[in-house]
DNA sequence: GGTTTTTGTATTTTT
DNA sequence: TACAAAAACC
């Protein structure tokens, strides 16, 4: 027996052979708690979806003697060929030794982005198969949405629930504060919503935030704000982000069944990226935890750049304590490699040992030292730009893909200059965050829309609808109907619709009923119709298509806008398992951009550090290396948050593979204003031997003078333009001669009166038959030649 | 009630 | 700078 069971843990040893000596000691120990250190590029996500793929397949068998039953001599002479590699049958490996096999059901795995329990999910399919279709892999959010419609009912909301956004959220605020009479001068509300988050964050009830006021003026006055938001969110039928957290702790601490059914649902939990995790997260993954027991959490404390928003770095470095580890078995450390150079990693184990307070680690590879790190010094953000397309386009010439490169920076606003030479130099990119497609008007009325069918009481997202397109109910109607709608708890919907029984709406009644029977007639068809009919239905019936048709061209674009939004709306049907409006509409609202990002498609990729991380690339820029800018100027004051600054530079230097470039510029326009920043202190606590410094030639070329403006486009020009990079993989290379005849998709036939090449598109005159003679970029909107 | 002008204000990071 | 919200205007 002691024979079989060394045996057997050998030969789950060779089967897991890919793996190095710490992951594997992951990978095995599959009960009670365990802490997992992994470093940037230590190989969790293998190490997760391999240990999962041992839980399912192998259950506790390399930790026990057990057995089903004695294992026989042909047994045992399989282990021994399956350790000497004669045979590599995996499933008669477990049915041999397979001991307390865990269902794939009970298995939650929580990670911070959707693409990460994307990826997580992709990569358990591949190597579970069927199996791996039944685990839970979803973010904190999500999670917690699916567990709240089936239980919100508990907490007196209905299970179609709206899902505030930020905007909504501030909106909710602002009417708040002029229901109250508070000034909005004294009391902004982001920063009221920033409290009210972070109260959130630390599971703090408006009583007890009150409480804790200790008769502070601003702090009661948050603290009522904060009482009447939460009241208005409910009548709404509404939670923000926050609340899907708070609100799910609440149910699991008051309802203890509701509590008990979960804990034995997911026996085993696994949290993800576990340094950036906030107090009400701690709460909620303990509570789901505290049964059994098993919960294994990854992360490293050197990547906690999430602090502003409430995370706490305590919950990584107390966990030994609060889950009561045994330091030898239950914490392991990965400190190997497998993404990043020796000179890469040297620069990020140098930069981060300038931290206090750090569980501590080294990274290491045995993949070589590699190319050394760029330090490039620029005149201007233009010339910064410059060199980042210069240095991608010789690359895409020594046969580089532009998807290899990434280009990270500290804030959003320093994307403006990189966009501006990338449309000059021709080269395809993606901005990640910034202005989301969701953020667009026409979507953001089209969503609530939906989200008003969906949830009646959702008033918010009514307001911002009633009268869009114009059907003559002004403000004091609304503000009327809101009232009425409050003091008799009935939804706005059906007392629209009995507008003339009510005196305050009776004059009004004309301009309201139509639309109350409108939204409830959307109601019921909703019930029946797939969501783009639905949709096509909404677009008819409340006018919303003809008023964008009456408005010419940027009417149409936006139809198309409302089109897209249709096809994800059918990509959603087809691929959910039981697709419903509520749940179209709450993946729409848990969405980042970072998940959109399409590996298959060839385009650079720009975005700020933050979004960066858990990505990875083959050549990083890391630009706007300055003092002031990154470390940002805020954080200079304090010393903890310079360390939450370095952890963010630690992120964005490890995210690259092969090769990285730090770049900064003597000068730099920056909202409107020119500063000089001096270096980034963070490239200076960077080991000399690793980095190799070049600066802009004083002789610059004609083109990349700094003082050159670029081609002034409009802002819908470059919108026109990003949509063409999108949509069209191949830029236009039809030549044009005066004479060619030519077809415009808006302005008709024309006849070219002339062509000239500018950056990398043509500039070209038509004389069209019916419009008069016009300039138009041939790659701007699609000329075709006839 | 709708449109245009002016004013102001924010410029860190986001599920 | 650039964009959104408030105010003024029609």
């Amino acid at each position: 027996m002691e024979q079989f069971t060394a045996l057997k843990r050998k030969a789950l040893e060779k089967y897991f052979s890919r793996m190095n000596d710490q992951q594997r000691k992951a990978v095995f120990k599959i009960k009670g708690p365990l802490l997992i250190l992994a470093g940037a590029g230590s190989g969790k996500t293998t190490v997760l979806v391999n240990r999962i793929a041992n839980m399912i397949y192998f259950g506790n068998a390399y930790n026990t003697e057990q057995t089903y039953g004695t294992p026989s001599e042909q047994d045992i002479q399989f282990l021994k060929d399956y350790i000497d590699g004669k045979t590599n049958d995996a499933s008669t490996l477990a049915d041999i030794v397979a001991y307390d096999c865990i269902k794939p059901w009970s298995i939650l795995a929580i990670t911070f982005t959707n693409k990460a329990a994307g990826e997580l999910k992709e990569r358990l399919a591949g190597m579970l198969g069927e199996a791996g279709q039944g685990i839970t892999a979803a973010t904190f959010h999500s999670a917690c949405a699916r567990i709240l419609r089936r239980e919100c009912d508990k907490l007196g909301f209905s299970s179609s629930f709206t899902i505030y956004d930020s905007d909504d959220s501030q909106r909710t605020v602002k009417s708040i504060l002029r229901e109250l009479g508070i000034s909005e001068k004294m009391f902004p509300p982001r920063t009221i919503l920033s409290e009210i988050s972070h109260a959130k964050d630390l599971l703090q009830e408006p009583d007890e935030y009150i409480a804790s006021a200790a008769g502070d003026y601003r702090n009661l006055t948050i603290g009522k704000v904060y009482k009447h938001y939460q009241k208005k969110l409910k009548a709404a039928n509404a939670m923000d982000f926050d609340d899907m957290i708070c609100h799910t702790v609440k149910l699991f601490e008051q309802f203890p069944d509701v509590l008990d059914h979960y804990q034995n649902l997911y026996k085993y939990i696994m949290v993800d990226e576990y340094q950036d995790t906030n107090k009400a997260q701690f709460r909620l993954v303990s509570l789901l935890s505290q049964k059994y027991n098993n919960l294994c959490v990854v992360g490293d404390d050197d990547q906690s750049i999430y602090k502003f928003r409430g995370a706490t770095i305590e919950n990584i470095l107390n966990f030994e304590e609060q889950f009561d580890c045994n330091a030898d078995t239950d914490v392991i450390k990965l400190e190997q490699n497998y993404r990043s150079t020796q000179n890469i990693l040297n620069c990020a184990n140098q930069l981060i040992s300038n931290n206090q307070g750090r569980k501590g680690k080294n990274l290491w590879t045995a993949s070589g030292d590699g190319e050394k790190v760029t330090v490039y010094k620029a005149s201007s953000e233009r010339s910064e730009a410059k060199f980042v397309a210069d240095t991608i386009l010789e690359d895409i010439n020594k046969g580089r893909k532009y998807n290899d490169h990434a280009i990270l920076y500290r804030m959003n606003a320093q994307s403006n200059a990189l966009e501006q030479t990338f449309i000059q130099s021709g080269i395809p990119y993606k901005i990640i965050g910034g202005l989301k497609f969701y953020d667009r008007k026409e979507i953001k009325d089209i969503l609530a829309y939906l989200s008003v069918i969906n949830n009646h009481f959702d008033f918010l997202r009514l307001r911002r609808i009633i009268n869009e397109p114009k059907r003559g109910i002004g403000e004091a109607t609304v503000n009327a109907l809101e009232q009425i709608t409050s003091d008799l708890g009935d939804s706005p919907i059906h007392i629209m619709q009995e507008a003339d029984m009510l005196a305050p709406l009776v004059k009004r009644s004309k301009q309201l009923m139509p639309v109350g029977d409108m939204l409830s007639e959307l109601t019921e068809l909703s019930d029946t119709l797939p969501l783009a009919e639905l949709l096509d239905k909404l677009l008819d019936m409340t006018g919303y298509k003809r008023h964008l048709e009456m408005q010419g061209d940027e009417g149409l674009t936006r139809l198309e806008n409302i089109n897209e939004l249709k096809s994800t709306m059918s990509s959603y049907e087809e691929n959910a398992d039981e697709p419903s409006l509520s749940g179209f509409l709450e993946e729409i609202s848990l969405y980042t951009d970072v998940d959109n990002l399409d590996s298959d498609a060839d385009y650079v990729v720009l975005m700020t550090m933050h979004s960066a991380k858990g990505l990875e690339f083959p050549i990083v820029f890391m630009v706007g290396m300055e003092d002031n800018i990154f470390p940002s100027s805020r954080s200079l004051e304090s010393e903890a948050d310079t360390e939450e600054e370095r952890r963010l530079a630690y992120v964005a230097v490890t995210r690259a593979k092969e090769k990285l470039y730090l770049t900064h510029a003597e000068e730099r326009m920056l909202y409107g204003r020119t500063d000089r920043n001096r270096i980034s202190r963070f490239i200076k606590e960077l080991p000399a031997d690793c980095i190799e410094k070049q600066a802009e030639e004083t002789k610059a070329s004609p083109y990349l003078n700094g003082y050159e403006k670029p081609h002034s486009m409009s802002l819908q020009q470059q919108l026109a333009q990003r949509k063409a990079d999108k949509s069209n993989f191949s830029v236009n290379t039809e030549t044009f001669a005066p004479g060619d005849r030519v077809l415009h998709k808006i302005f008709g036939e024309g006849t070219v009166l002339s062509s000239k090449p500018m950056a990398n598109d043509t500039l070209v005159e038509i004389a069209f038959d019916n419009r008069g003679t016009k300039k138009i970029m041939a790659n701007y909107t699609k000329i075709k030649k006839i």
